[in-house]
DNA sequence: CTCCTGAGTGAGTGATTACTCACTTTTTAT
DNA sequence: ATAAAAAGTGAGTAATCACTCACTCAGGAG
């Protein structure tokens, strides 16, 4: 009986992974976050994140073994949670269904989807665009994410989409990156360019959404 | 005649700036920008550019004051060569002739331009994009440099052609920021994500160009 | 109560940093 | 030929860096 207490325990831990944070260590991530956002991992010292998080200098190494440790126990499980809708059970589905408008509800989910993630998660956003050219960590995680993961979904719906005569017939990887391009770029621009500007975020989604429809729809 | 041959002179030193370099300046650029490029400015040391560059580290900051400077005086002429095509005569006029592919002959000139220009100077484009977030001089630059010239020429070659009902008729802001998108997705992919795939360069750029041209095309 | 473990601390450490400066060498002007 | 200016040098410096360590403290188990 404790030892199936114990093993769901475990199985909570393992599964929740960074749970159970104490307070000082939450207060580190959330110093840590804003600092590499503003300055960037190289620019950022560990003595001003512990001052910003008020805690002592040697508070961050207790939990975390180096500085390095710190960024990529930020980053991970932000990469991991950007590519969880790709697994809800309708994203792949969904192209099967409404023949019309089969790749116009996928974007239009894809794209809310991420907005609202972004919008949410902007400082991480930043931090991961900019960290990824130069950790390799990053570039593993990134790679198992979205390589092994994310790419064959987005193919498989596509190779759908085209036997049905609905895409233009150009590789799938050169349709992945147009897409990928114009909803990246749109959160970069909204975001990080220029988060100050006054958005109309509906016609913006809409305006991309009909960009890439229309770019993409076969002749 | 002396004094003629001096005006000369001192006009071919304002107008080519920066040429007129020390052997021993040049190998610093050259160390610094794959340097730079390689771990990033705030991770880079002007000991281990001076290493690679087989010069005193004394000598980096006899022509530049502080590491930023040489940062600065590496990406501000890339930015100015990067805008150049911009005003050349046939860009803005490009619209004008030719009516049936007004938008697209703009489009082809101005990726393959730029196509070339990233080619022969990828470590450059990764600097900037690297570097842009973090000194405000640099954006101050990009300000000067996109935001007051390119945009406007920009928005008026887009007039012209919503004229003549060739455009979507969504805003020009956003019809600019979904083409830079697709150009800087291409070119980021191409040059710094993945340089290394067998990339079939010309039939990209034609899906590119494509692409742009049916998703802004009048509905 | 005692013992133990993990969280928290902050002064201390050696390495590295950007930058300086007194000096030598090379280039240029006359 | 000579002087002045510019280019080049490398040892030296103060500051800052990530990280360590001996320690205190809180609280849960026995």
């Amino acid at each position: 009986m404790t030892d199936f207490k114990k093993m769901v325990e475990t199985l909570e831990q393992t599964t929740e992974k960074d749970r159970k944070l104490t307070p000082k260590q939450e207060q580190i991530l959330k110093a840590a976050v804003e600092i590499f956002a503003e300055k960037g991992y190289a620019s950022s010292s560990t003595s001003e994140i512990a001052a910003k998080a008020n805690v002592a200098e040697g508070t961050i190494f207790r939990h975390y073994k180096t500085k390095k440790e710190l960024l990529i126990s930020i980053v991970t499980p932000f990469m991991t949670k950007f590519t969880l809708p790709f697994f809800a059970s309708h994203f792949a589905h969904e192209v099967f269904e409404e023949p019309p408008e089969g790749l116009e509800s996928l974007l239009r989910t894809l794209l809310k989807n991420r907005f609202e993630f972004a919008k949410e998660n902007a400082p991480l956003l930043r931090i991961v665009m900019q960290e990824m050219a130069f950790h390799p960590e990053l570039q593993g995680k990134f790679q198992e994410v979205f390589l092994e993961e994310i790419f064959p979904k987005f193919e498989e719906a596509l190779n759908q989409l085209k036997e049905k005569g609905k895409l233009v017939e150009i590789p799938n990887a050169s349709i992945i990156r147009m897409i990928i391009s114009s909803v990246v770029g749109f959160l970069v621009t909204r975001f990080i360019i220029a988060p100050d500007l006054n958005w109309e975020d509906e016609k913006e989604i809409d305006y991309t959404i009909d960009f890439i429809m229309h770019g993409l729809a076969k002749k």
